[in-house]
DNA sequence: GCCGATTTTGCATACGGATGCACTTTGCTG
DNA sequence: CAGCAAAGTGCATCCGTATGCAAAATCGGC
C-alpha cells in the first residue's frame, strides 16, 4: 500500500525552527539565537550568514518558546468592560499604539461589566501577561494579591481600587466634578441634575463626591439625582426621569460622555429642550463625539494619551523592578468648554490650540 | 558576609509548576498534566489529590509551555485599523466575544490604516497565534502565502481579497448598495451624491459599483463623487464639497455610517439642511449611533453578530483542517429605514422586532 | 483466588529557544 | 612576533508542559 503520500505543495509544513537555521547557515543553534537577541554576542560574519539563513528558511523566533526560557511574554493583558462607550476605544487604541512602541503587544479581553471576572482573569493569567492593565474593571483582593506574589503587576485604568492599594490612574474625578459645578453655578444655574453611573464605582463616586461637594459651597440646594448605570439607556431612562420632575433642573451634569451625549439626545427630541439654552449639560471624559456640531458637548477631558502614557510608564517600571511610591496618578484635565451649557461672563479662555477652557476665577 | 537575605513574603516568588504540584500531591508531573488536560486517562482518586494540591499552590498552566507541545496558542491574532470608527469596536467585541465561548484570546493589534502593515504582521505571526483575522486590512500576497504555508489560517472581515484568494467574510455590499440606490430613486430623487471611502478598499469599491449600477439601471445620471477617505473628517470635506456645488445632490450615499453621520453634521450645522427633508442621507452599517434620536439614520444593516459567527465559524473549520470550499461569505442585511433620507410611498415593512425596513417592489 | 483486559501511572523525551561556561578566535599592544 | 584581553562560539542545560510507551495497578468474571 501507499499510505505515504508524497507532500504537495500546498502541505502544510512546520514553520522553520533555529535549528533549521543553524544547520543551513552552518552554525549553532546558540548563534542563531544571539542573532536574534538584542545586545548579544555575534560577530558581524555569522550574523549576516544567519539573517540570509532565516530568510531564506523565512524563520520566524517562536516568542513562546523564548518566553519559556526568558519568563517574559512581552503581552499584556488589558480587560475592558465595554467598547460601546467611546471612551474605551479610545483608551484600547492608545493602550495597543504605545505598548507596542516598546514592544509589547495586547491580549484583550472584555468583561461587560461583570462583577465576577475573576475566573475570566484567572484564565487571562494562564498566558502569562507580563502585566495587566484592568480599564473600567476591578478584581478580587485575593487575585489583585495572588497576581502581586506572582510577580504580574496590576494597574487599575479610569477606576481605583480604595481597599486594596492597586496601583491606578485616573483623571482627576474630584476637581473635574467641582469645576463642572462651579462652572454651571457661574453660569448662573441654581437647580442642578446628576446622573451617576455605576453606584459601586470608584469613578462615579469621586465624581459625585466632586460635584456636591462645590454645590455645598456655594450654598445650593441638594442636586436631584439620577442614576444611569453608565449606559446610554441608562442615562436616557435617567434624564427622563429628571425632566420630568415637577420642576426639573436647570443643569444637568452626568459623570461620563457617553450618558451625557445620551442626555441631550433625550432633552432634545423627547421634551424639546435646546442645549445650553433652556438647559444646560455638562459631561466627563471629552470623547471624540462630543466634539461633533451637533453635539457641542462641554465637558471635564481626560487626556487619554497622557493617561495611557502613565500607565505604560507604570508597567515599565514594574517590570523594571523599581519601586512605585506612590500609588494613584492623578492626570489633571481641562473644562473644555462647548456650547451644550450656558457660558458664564468670565473665566473663558482660549487655548494656543484653539480650545476653549473655563478657569475658575 | 550575609548575602542571602531571607526571603520576605514579598518576595515575588515563581508561579506554581506543575512539577511543585506533584510533589506536594506525591504523584509524577504527568499525572498533573493530565489532569488539567481534557479527555485525559487519570483515577478520580488523583485527580482530587491535584486539584487539591494546585489549589494549595495557586497553580495555573503555563500555556506558553503547553503551546510549545501542542502546537496550539489559543490565540486568535486581530488587526483593525482604526477604533474611531463605531463599526469596529463592534466588530471587536463580538470576535473577543465569540472567540473566547471557544477558548480563545484576541491578540489585538491597530495598524492605522497603514498599508504597509507586513512587518507589524510579521511580528504578529512570532506569537505563533492560531489564526489571523483581518478587520479591514490586508496584507500582502507574499505573507498571506507564508501564512498558510505556516498553517495559519488568515480570514478577512469585511474586506476582501481579490487577487489572493483569501477567505472573507463581508456584508453584501453591491446588494445594500443597489438597494439604497433604489430606496432613494424610489423616493423621488433623481440628483445623486455618492462618498468614497478609501478608493483602493474592496469594500469601497464593491459598493460604488452597487451603487452606480443600480442608478444606470434607473436611468439616473451619474452622481456626483467625493472621496471621504471612510474618516470622519475626510467625510465632512466631501460633503462640503459635494453640498457646495452649483446643484447639489438632494441625495447622498455614503460607503459607511461613519462618514454619513459626519455628512449629517455638516448637511445640518453648515448648510442648514435638515436629513430627510431637504437633503436624503443613506449609509451602510448600522452602528449603534445610527438609531441614536438625533441622526436617525437610514442605513443597510450589517449584521455584526452574524458575520462575527461566520467568522469564528470560518476559523474553527480552519483549525479543524475542514477544507473550505466557498471564499467569500456574504452575509445579507437590511435597508433599515429611519428619518435621514425620505421615505418612498410602497415598500416599507414593519419586522417583528419593531424595525422599519424597505423591500425591493 | 486467578487470569486476561482495561485503566492508571511514571519515565523519558520532545517542543523551540536562551544562556552560563569553557574554549577558540580575534584584535591590540609593546 | 609574543602575549594578553576581549570577543565569538559551541556544548549542555534549562524553561514548563504534553505524550508515546511500557510497567503497574485495577477490574471483572469465572
Amino acid at each position: 500500500m501507499e499510505s505515504v503520500a508524497p507532500r504537495t505543495s500546498s502541505a502544510r509544513s512546520r514553520p522553520a525552527t533555529a535549528e533549521d537555521v543553524a544547520r543551513l547557515a552552518g552554525v549553532s543553534r546558540s548563534a542563531v539565537s544571539r542573532t536574534f537577541t538584542e545586545g548579544a554576542s555575534v560577530s558581524e560574519a555569522t550574523r549576516q550568514r544567519v539573517v540570509e539563513a532565516a530568510r531564506a528558511l523565512k524563520y520566524r523566533p517562536n516568542l513562546m518558546a523564548r518566553s519559556l526560557m526568558t519568563n517574559r511574554s512581552f503581552m499584556v493583558g488589558v480587560a475592558v468592560s465595554h467598547l460601546d462607550n467611546q471612551f474605551y476605544p479610545e483608551v484600547v487604541e492608545q493602550l495597543s499604539d504605545q505598548l507596542g512602541a516598546i514592544g509589547y503587544r495586547v491580549l484583550l479581553f472584555i468583561t461587560h461589566g461583570n462583577t465576577e471576572l475573576d475566573p475570566m482573569l484567572d484564565e487571562l493569567l494562564r498566558y502569562r501577561v507580563d502585566a495587566l492593565i484592568l480599564a473600567s474593571s476591578s478584581l478580587s483582593s485575593a487575585l489583585a494579591e495572588e497576581c502581586r506574589q506572582g510577580g504580574v503587576p496590576v494597574i487599575m485604568f479610569n477606576n481605583t481600587d480604595l481597599a486594596n492599594r492597586t496601583p491606578a490612574v485616573a483623571g482627576d474625578n474630584t476637581h473635574g466634578a467641582a469645576m463642572a459645578a462651579d462652572f454651571l453655578w457661574a453660569a448662573g444655574h441654581r437647580r442642578f441634575g446628576f446622573i451617576a453611573g455605576i453606584e459601586e464605582s470608584s469613578t462615579s463616586r469621586e465624581r459625585e463626591a466632586g460635584f456636591k461637594d462645590a454645590l455645598r459651597r456655594h450654598g445650593a440646594d441638594r442636586p436631584m439625582r439620577a442614576c444611569g448605570h453608565f449606559t446610554f439607556d441608562g442615562a436616557m431612562a435617567a434624564t427622563r426621569q429628571l425632566l420630568s420632575a415637577p420642576t426639573p433642573p436647570e443643569a444637568l451634569f452626568c459623570t461620563n460622555d457617553h450618558m451625557a451625549l445620551a442626555a441631550i439626545e433625550v432633552a432634545r427630541s423627547e421634551f424639546g429642550l435646546t442645549p445650553g439654552r433652556e438647559l444646560s449639560i455638562v459631561g466627563f471624559d471629552d470623547v471624540a463625539i462630543a466634539a461633533w456640531p451637533g453635539f457641542q458637548l462641554t465637558t471635564y477631558s481626560q487626556p487619554v494619551a497622557h493617561m495611557v502614557a502613565r500607565t505604560v510608564g507604570l508597567v515599565k517600571d514594574a517590570l523594571a523592578g523599581t519601586k512605585d511610591g506612590q500609588c494613584h496618578h492623578i492626570i489633571q484635565g481641562d473644562l473644555i468648554v462647548r456650547a451644550s451649557a450656558r457660558r458664564p461672563a468670565t473665566g473663558i479662555v482660549r487655548t494656543p490650540e484653539g480650545q476653549e477652557i473655563w478657569r475658575r476665577a
